[in-house]
DNA sequence: AAGGTTTTAAACAGGA
DNA sequence: ATCCTGTTTAAAACCT
């Protein structure tokens, strides 16, 4: 039975197998994505297959007369074009170019492209999002004229009026929501682009044009439109609005407000830095210098301080710093621009959640087969350092088109062009088998760790963990650190959806590791047998070490010598103990975020690494670098993110959507098959 | 590139 | 006979 579902997977069908080969290839290296999206012919039957590229072509015709108008009309706006795009279908037109130009497809023309169905999901997909994006910037624009008619009337009126304190409070409290709006529209795109990506949807390709964040920013904002900030905010300057009572906010700290760019920035820089798949960053931010990286700032960049409306030339670092102190220390006019900026933050995380939301009801509808529900406010790393392609052709060969919940390869239905959204978009996978230290380049939003736990229990995700290190976490956790193998099953599909289907294969699974491995032992009891962890074995199974921070390795290696011989349950409560240093270091490791056992695993594969061989720390590995204390110094800790990972721990033994001795039915391999 | 690890599949045995 | 548990082998994928 289960024999027959390999080899039929392969001799399936050429669009099965088509999709899954590519799928996998497209797990190693997100180039090659672009190359898929494109070749990727729609699986239509062999005689309609002519008709179906005809009506691509059309469809496709469309798209590209629209893109180019767009150009048309950015080249008339003297705005820089991308030269690439003539040459590319739709789907890879930069979402920089559409950013920028006014123009929307109207209704009818997406009513045309959309009852063709014969543009790939992707491509609708970007033009949606450039719809979107284009919508924003029409709003953007409308604003900038309703507000640049308003303040050229009131500053007509300051002038002719006497100049009454009341007035002039009113006109520069005014401006300055003026200015927290400018910024908000302005960062408001941004952010719109940026979630689009953190949700797996919009993807950058690294052979074309990356949209270029800061100078789409800055592109997107007309010149005169700057100079009305700088107007605006030598006026506020000059008026001293000390008392500033149109703002409601208590500007206490300074930090308040620096910390949420810094924070967007830290954000966005590790998924810039991962494999390219999720890069918003452009190529010139690429090229930056050694010296630059290193000195990262948020408010420095490409040479020019990013103060808000600031734009001075820094050459260095150095003269940037100088620059600060001198320009932008602390007076009424930083302080009021601080707290503009934090309006504009708190505005863009509320914008946020409403867009994201928008988004989860959009792919709902889209995507009302195949969606996962829970798949879309999950952690953009996770998705990224989850499985997929290859461990859902392996767990669930048969699994077709319809399949509800299974996020699989890139299976490109032509009957059901947006589920591919979430497949491809949303699941662009690493392979099945990755191993902790693959994700410890996969960034994540510190925000979400605590997130974590919830979507594995939600989303059919595989957890990136080795049924291994699942089997020791379930027995740790269990209050007498033992369990049978039911427990262990049980437990399994409690924690995370991915073991809900294909019990027999996993459970299989789970009973081979723990034959396998000596360290687990089976222990007689009077009810039975029940499992339990050797640590000690277990560290010597895993002489992956962790390479790096010494200190960090050293501070715990003390305690560690001690509790070597002890048995499993001091050992995890001692690696508890170590958490929040790991927890803190792995801020930008996503993988590691989660459970506490991947960091326990850590801990105790550094500590085994550590005594054994003390001197050779290997160096070179990426992965030590989410554990660099300069990630620490830069992501200050805070309670919540502390305690994500263990809240896994502590949390996980009183669910209450889980009867614990209900056992989830044993679903057949094949199920999907009809 | 080799060797170790992990996953998946499967055969088999013993007990309930 | 069937299911569960446990062991073992094998192959492939993955990782260092």
């Amino acid at each position: 039975m289960m024999q027959e579902s390999g080899p039929e997977t392969k001799s399936n069908g050429s669009a099965i197998q088509n999709g899954s080969s590519s799928g996998n290839h497209l797990l190693e290296c997100g180039g090659l994505r672009e190359g898929r999206s494109n070749g990727e012919a729609p699986a239509v039957d062999v005689g309609a297959a002519d008709l179906a590229h005809a009506q691509q072509q059309q469809a496709l015709q469309v798209a590209r007369q629209l893109l180019l108008q767009q150009q048309q009309q950015q080249h008339v706006s003297g705005l820089k074009s991308p030269k690439r795009n003539d040459k590319q279908p739709a789907l890879q037109v930069p979402v920089s170019v559409a950013m920028m130009t006014p123009q929307v497809i109207t209704p009818q023309q997406m009513q045309q492209i959309l009852q063709q169905q014969v543009l790939s999901p992707q491509q609708l997909q970007v033009l949606l999002q450039q719809q979107q994006a284009l919508m924003l910037q029409q709003q953007l624009q409308e604003f900038y004229k309703k507000q640049q008619e308003q303040l050229q009337l009131q500053l007509l009126q300051q002038q002719h009026a006497g100049k009454q304190p009341k007035e002039q409070q009113q006109v520069a409290t005014q401006q300055l929501a003026f200015q927290q709006q400018l910024l908000q529209m302005q960062q408001l795109q941004q952010q719109h682009v940026l979630s689009l990506q953190r949700q797996g949807l919009l993807t950058i390709q690294p052979g074309q044009p990356a949209l270029p964040l800061q100078p789409l920013a800055q592109g997107m904002i007309p010149t005169e439109l700057q100079q009305l900030w700088k107007e605006v905010t030598s006026a506020h300057t000059a008026e001293e609005t000390t008392g500033n009572n149109h703002s409601s906010l208590d500007l206490t700290t300074t930090c308040v407000s620096s910390s949420a760019p810094s924070k967007t920035s830290l954000i966005m820089n590790p998924h810039a830095s991962t494999n390219g798949q999720l890069s918003v960053h452009t190529p010139k931010r690429e090229s930056l210098s050694h010296e630059e990286h290193s000195h990262s700032h948020p408010l420095y960049g490409h040479g020019v301080c990013k103060w808000p409306g600031c734009e001075a030339v820094c050459e260095d670092f150095q003269s940037f710093l100088k620059h600060l102190n001198s320009e932008h220390a602390l007076d009424d006019r930083s302080t009021a621009q601080c707290r503009v900026q934090m309006q504009v933050v708190q505005q863009l995380e509320l914008q946020l959640a409403k867009d994201k939301e928008r988004l989860q009801a959009m792919m709902t509808h889209l995507h009302v087969k195949s969606t996962e529900p829970k798949a879309a406010p999950q952690p953009l790393n996770l998705v990224s350092s989850v499985t997929l392609s290859k461990s859902a052709s392996e767990a669930s060969p048969q699994s077709l088109p319809h399949t509800p919940t299974t996020p699989t390869a890139p299976i490109t239905p032509v009957t059901q062009g947006p589920s591919v959204i979430t497949t491809t978009s949303m699941h662009t996978v690493g392979p099945i088998r990755r191993r902790y230290s693959d994700k410890y380049n996969v960034p994540i939003s510190s925000a979400d760790i605590a997130q974590n736990q919830e979507f594995y229990k939600n989303a059919e995700v595989r957890p990136p963990f080795t049924y291994a290190s699942l089997i020791r976490q379930a027995i740790l956790e269990s209050p007498e650190k033992q369990l049978t193998l039911n427990e262990i099953y049980n437990w399994f599909t409690r924690m995370f959806a991915y073991f809900r289907r294909n019990a027999a294969t996993w459970k299989n699974a789970v009973r081979h590791n723990l034959s396998l491995h000596k360290c687990f032992v089976r222990v007689e009891n009077v009810k039975g047998a029940v499992w339990t962890v050797d640590e000690v074995e277990f560290q010597k199974r895993r002489p992956q070490k962790i390479s790096g921070n010494p200190s960090l390795i050293k501070n715990m290696q003390s305690s560690h010598a001690y509790c070597t011989p002890l048995n499993a349950a001091l050992q995890a409560s001692m690696a508890d103990n170590s958490i929040p240093l790991y927890t803190t270091a792995s801020m930008g490791n996503p993988a590691l975020g989660n459970l506490a056992s991947a960091i326990r695993e850590e801990l105790n594969g550094a500590m085994e690494h550590t005594n054994s061989n003390e001197s050779d720390s290997s160096p070179g590995r990426s992965p030590m670098q989410a554990v660099h204390p300069v990630h620490v110094k830069e992501e200050p800790l805070d309670p919540e993110e502390a305690e994500g990972p263990l809240s896994l721990v502590t949390t996980a033994n009183h669910s209450p959507d889980f009867d614990h001795d209900r056992d989830y039915e044993d679903e057949p391999v094949n199920e999907d098959m009809e």
